[in-house]
DNA sequence: CATGAATGAGCCTTCATTCAT
DNA sequence: TATGAATGAAGGCTCATTCAT
């Protein structure tokens, strides 16, 4: 007799596809993805696979759905983290963001996110969405930021929070992944500068 | 018989499928680029691209590296025409990365060459070298910005070329396709405060 | 507790089942059959489907056997139905055609089943068997027909019948669904004209 | 060097493909057909097939036009070949229905057009096109049957035409192929026997 | 140099079937 | 008996690549 209910194990099952999934679109592309590697990487056939997932597209959009959910609550932790206490924000982002450095699945499947989004219609409208409640996020943690720090709120705020994400990606996406340790502490360091940079000046742009 | 010399020729019909081969590159990447759709995009059959090229890899190789020549070509003109004039550089950065923002090909195709770097190693070879280019060539630009702006050269200039880089990169991507104008304005302004932030602060960070 | 015992539970399961397989079978064939797709249709699960039939083959025949059996049954009532009075079969023979025609998942079966018995050894040795049955009617049918108009009994009676029911099964498949009104009413006009006119002569061919 | 050119290389591919693929559709049906079988049985590879018919459903219809117009081709010859002498009809429709029913794929292949016919509403239409045709040369050569036997042409004609096409159809389908040449026989004389009762009689029905 | 017919590996997907529950 | 998760073979189709012309 089996340990886990069917619901349980179809669940495993399910994370473990989508585990394996997400680690096949990261490096190999929707275009690129197998489905059958996928499968087989999680441990399961191909039948497996599409008795859990419609398809391709489908597994996509779920992963991309897991992916802003992750992104979100780690904005929100680092904003909670801070509640509390005035410290030094720009080493918590940095920290933060060497972790995410180090995540290359993930940080890889956000950029194929972004570059399905110009390909998929379907999938554009869907990763808008989530990008509204990870921008959303960012926008939080900013304007908390920005009240710690005593200053006013600088009215393109929206903006500056596109900035910080969109450095966190290119960061990640043009820094050397051959020696990722110093790759990582480098670009942290440059999400740091860009956070004390922008916060900084109390003269505006 | 042709006005064109053999050589012409064969130029002038590598240059057609290379032209097509960066928008499909750009648009379907890599693994979803299809030899048939480039060949005819150029006017040309199958057979013609294999009579010039040794394959897909070889063809995005060449890509790559007249994609890091360009863009060596785009930072050296902004410096050279900045040399004698001491304007205002920010706006000059912004005009500069909106016109990139607008040439989505070459753009995708940039994030395209980071992501086949990570892929292929023969790719990330020659990629590593040619990015070196560019980043040499965005130092200087700095270099000689801070020059003209009268301040001490940072010690980390490199590491500021490689945030600036990777801002562009990341703001890119990361901006909505549906709405260009607004998109590409706001990043252009985002990079202009970027350089602004770093830049004009005499306390270090 | 349920109302009905085992059995009668298990036959309505079957009954069911079978319901939905004709459909299926007819419209789609014998290859193209989906048995995920019968069994939904018919409200249970593929488990259910296998509890009781061996597989796509053990339904197919038991389908079979049920429809030669209400063929049979069918041309028996005809029969019955004529034997006090003594009216114009053609009319009858019209009248049932046209109701065979409407019948369209039976006649698709019945046409499904002549090309299941080319590709199935067993299955033809069963069709075959069935089919006698089938004649066996037609001929009783036919000869009771030449006995109430009087006339002598051809040689080659089993030969009409057999003319009969292939003008039958010809009509069915060469009519256009499209207009299944007027299609069923012409070819039930053209059946009934095959009655007369190889009925009516005195003459042989 | 070869020696056909290249049209005439790709025209033979294709005859060879269509043969085989005549016989597979015949023989499995639209939804059994492989693919794979149809290209290894003409001698080619899968791409072969892909890089001549853009799919299975195209090499339907392309077939199904074929077989229209050989059926036409050959209900004329019949027509002409009785032009001249005043021959009787009812051997010639005989022996050429005999023939008909030897070539079984083909015959398989006509009932099977008619399946797709009312599973594929594209198909639908050029069947119901092409069918036009055939019914028209059944017509013609009935109508020229009639006035060789000076009689006055039915109303019916059409239907008649209709009848005719549906007996052979149906006679095929349900004669028992294991013995094909007693089976042929009798279904040639059954159709003798309605070319006859439906010629002859000078009463109306 | 350019063509396009042919190849064959590999892809996504469906489906009959099995089996533990 | 009924369920549905999992299998694995097979199918339709695409595509990079080769090669005779």
């Amino acid at each position: 007799m089996s340990r886990m209910t069917r619901e349980q194990s179809r669940d495993l099952t399910q994370q473990k596809l989508r585990e394996a999934a997400l680690k096949e679109f990261a490096f190999a592309g929707f275009a690129g993805a197998s489905i059958d590697r996928i499968s087989e990487a999680a441990g399961f056939s191909r039948g497996a696979f599409y008795a859990n997932y419609k398809g391709k597209h489908e597994l996509m959009l779920e992963l991309m759905c897991e992916m802003s959910a992750l992104e979100v609550e780690r904005w929100r932790e680092l904003i909670l983290a801070h509640a509390a206490d005035s410290d030094d924000f720009a080493a918590s982002v940095a920290e933060r963001f060497e972790a995410f450095m180090q995540e290359t699945p993930w940080a890889l499947f956000a950029v194929e996110a972004q570059l399905q989004a110009r390909r998929d219609p379907l999938f554009a409208a869907r990763h808008r969405e989530y990008m509204g409640y990870v921008n959303q996020s960012i926008k939080e943690l900013l304007s908390m930021s920005f009240q710690q720090a005593g200053k006013q709120l600088p009215e393109d705020l929206e903006l500056l929070g596109h900035t910080f994400y969109s450095l966190a990606l290119g960061l990640f996406l043009s820094t050397d992944p051959v020696c990722p340790t110093t790759g990582a502490k480098a670009a942290g360091a440059a999400m740091a500068r860009l956070y004390s940079g922008l916060l900084a000046p109390t003269r505006g742009v």
